[in-house]
DNA sequence: GAGAATTCATAGAA
DNA sequence: CTTCTATGAATTCT
């Protein structure tokens, strides 16, 4: 815990005998409190993250120039320093922040300015989950509704589900970090996370507002009277903005008319001035860009790329000649790469990966156009070409004579013409529910995924036709020093999307045994473990009635695949027990409930570059490259 | 405290 | 494909 906390505390409620103008009175100005407070836990998630964070929680506060009598600003770090002789009288800390600071209305927006440093791996991890679930919620609810409205009012114009799955859970008190405003860094959310949507943000606390640029905490709420900014987004709705990455020159707000033209000159208030404060203390802000990309569940997409400085900011005559406010903005050092570099390099790797990475290629597609899209091969750590060496299989071959039986089921398909539409005879196999989105991701996990086959009628468009469509997205595999071989991907993979299938040769189980016996390295798909994904998709937070769909049961997978000569792109992913790529079970060109394809999933929005890691079912001391496959 | 104003959204139609 | 327009929600302003 770091002792130098710039931060500042809001002004209480505002004394109800005094006339406006008259300063409040020192003592209940002040509001310090470094103990940890623990208040009742409640089943929700968050209840579980305010617990967390007031545990990392210290403040200190000041009064500045309005009230003349105090001020104290450490001028090395810009930090508001305490002022130890006004410490809050409160006889009862522990009741803070429930009672003393007890926002007027339950669901008003905090005005505790707090700034969380040194959350340590530990608390970072648990932040970092938390996260994880409250966007999977979100994403599952936005989908939910899409798909609850596709049904209803069919044809009809389409509300806005991803601001509706954000009232839902506001009402639900499932949005994070509304019990404080954050200065700097969310705790869970890293440079680089990708967002689809605002009111994502809004969600996660990373900004709060649905369509301005600037957030901030208002003069009339801070402890000084003064406003002060906490996270911009950039995204180029601004003739005057440059981006220069490191550095940005934002324009301030306002002075535009209905159409976005500017049209008249910009004034020194609201989030403008809240800039100019926060640069005069040396206030950081967050920043995300946003910006257009292609095959976006959105159309578009929002990055973090971490902590800016405000350094300077000045009044200039804007491009259609009115007056603007213009700040510039440095990058904080010592931050991983920004998100929005990431995905420049990225989309260069996929057109011409010579020109940003001239040395390293082994192949340009090991598949040899068994995929749509080419797989490269990258190696700049070693002389290893091993995947070179193996014959690239796209899809696990099963062993003659368990699929050819067709009895009536097997026959029998869907007579969906233009595709399948609900209460078709796909849809009822799947327990009544298909399992993709319009947009081909995964809803909820399940034992089994049924997709359409070679026996329905439906055109390869059919919603229900995914995986076997093959790759959608550019993989890599790529050579590292911590994991030996390793994929990542170049495309932003959304949760729920379909990577790729887990491909070997497969083996019946006597089969099996012979091989081990032998030394060839096997895989058993029965043992991928998804248990912390077992409720991927599930909403039963949101619903509290919400009855987890009953599935068929189907038979145990008994079946081992041998990757020793024959494999795909899906046998370089590394292991972790923080996955983030989930197997999800399919059929779709046989009926043979004992062997599945293993299909590969994106357990939540993956930015390009991110190694895919998989639960292989073993802990992560135990797992060595090797292990994975040989177990 | 209620309603108006502001806002670098969004989706779908034109 | 881009541009336009209707609808919208949270927050701040009056």
């Amino acid at each position: 815990m770091t002792s130098h906390i710039p931060m500042v505390i809001p002004k209480p409620e505002p004394v109800t005998d005094s006339s406006p103008q008259t300063p409040i009175p020192p003592s209940s100005f002040f509001n310090f409190n470094t103990t940890t407070t623990q208040s009742p836990l409640e089943p929700n998630l968050y209840t579980e993250f305010t617990n967390v964070a007031e545990t990392f929680r210290s403040a200190f506060a000041q009064r500045l120039k309005r009230h003349e009598d105090v001020t104290v600003l450490d001028s090395l770090t810009g930090a508001i320093v305490p002022v130890p002789e006004e410490q809050d009288p409160d006889p009862d800390p522990v009741s803070y922040p429930s009672q003393s600071l007890k926002p007027r209305k339950p669901q008003e927006r905090s005005s505790e300015l707090v700034r969380i440093t040194d959350v340590g791996p530990e608390g970072e991890r648990q932040f970092r989950e938390v996260v994880r679930k409250t966007r999977m919620i979100y994403d599952s609810l936005r989908i939910f509704l899409i798909l609850e409205e596709t049904r209803e009012v069919l044809g009809r114009r389409r509300g806005r589900p991803d601001s509706k799955a954000a009232s839902m859970m506001k009402e639900r008190f499932l949005w994070l970090n509304r019990d404080k405003r954050i200065v700097g860094s969310i705790p869970g959310v890293q440079v680089g996370d990708i967002f689809f949507f605002r009111l994502e943000l809004c969600v996660m606390g990373l900004h709060g507002q649905t369509q301005a640029g600037i957030d901030y905490l208002i003069g009339s709420r801070s402890s000084n009277g003064e406003p002060i900014a906490t996270s911009v987004i950039v995204s180029g709705g601004y003739e005057d903005d440059d981006d220069q990455g490191d550095v940005i020159i934002y324009t301030g707000h306002g002075g535009q008319d209905k159409l976005g033209r500017q049209a008249e000159h910009q004034k020194l208030e609201g989030g403008n001035l809240a800039m100019e404060r926060s640069m005069y203390y040396g206030i950081e802000v967050r920043v995300v860009r946003g910006f257009k990309y292609e095959n976006a569940v959105s159309s578009k997409v929002y990055v973090y790329d971490g902590l800016f400085r405000i350094v300077d900011s000045w009044f200039d005559v804007g491009k259609s000649g009115f007056g603007v406010f213009k700040f510039r903005l440095e990058r904080i050092g010592g931050q991983v790469e920004m998100g929005t570099s990431v995905l420049k390099f990225a989309k260069t790797l996929k057109t011409n990966p010579l020109s940003v990475r001239p040395s390293g290629y082994i192949s340009f597609d090991i598949s040899n156009r068994k995929e749509n899209a080419p797989v490269y091969l990258f190696n700049d750590v070693d002389d290893d070409q091993e995947p070179l060496y193996y014959e690239y299989l796209a899809t696990t071959s099963f062993p003659r004579g368990i699929l050819g039986g067709s009895n009536g089921d097997n026959a029998s398909g869907c007579e969906c013409v233009s595709g399948c539409s609900s209460g078709c005879i796909c849809e009822r196999k799947n327990g009544g529910e298909f399992a993709y989105d319009y947009n081909g991701n995964l809803i909820r996990m399940r034992p089994l995924v049924h997709e359409c086959g070679p026996g329905c009628k439906c055109p390869p468009t059919c919603r229900n036709r995914v995986t076997q469509k093959g790759l959608r997205s550019r993989l890599e595999v790529f050579r590292s020093v911590e994991t030996g071989w390793g994929v990542r991907c170049l495309d932003i993979l959304h949760a729920g999307a379909f990577i790729c299938e887990y491909v070997g040769v497969a083996l019946t189980r006597e089969q099996a045994n012979i091989l081990t016996m032998n030394g060839d390295t096997l895989v058993y798909p029965a043992r991928f473990c998804s248990d912390r994904w077992k409720d991927w998709g599930d909403l039963s937070q949101v619903f509290p009635d919400y009855e987890r769909p009953s599935y068929r049961q189907i038979p145990p997978v008994d079946y081992a695949m041998d990757v020793s000569k024959l494999r795909n792109v899906a046998c370089y992913i590394s292991h972790s027990n923080d996955s983030n790529v989930i197997v999800q079970m399919v059929l779709h060109d046989h009926n043979n409930l004992m062997f599945p394809r293993v299909m590969l999933f994106a357990a939540e929005n993956i930015p390009p570059m991110t190694e895919l890691s998989l639960d292989y079912g073993v802990s992560d001391d135990e797992w060595s490259p090797k292990l994975a496959i040989c177990n």
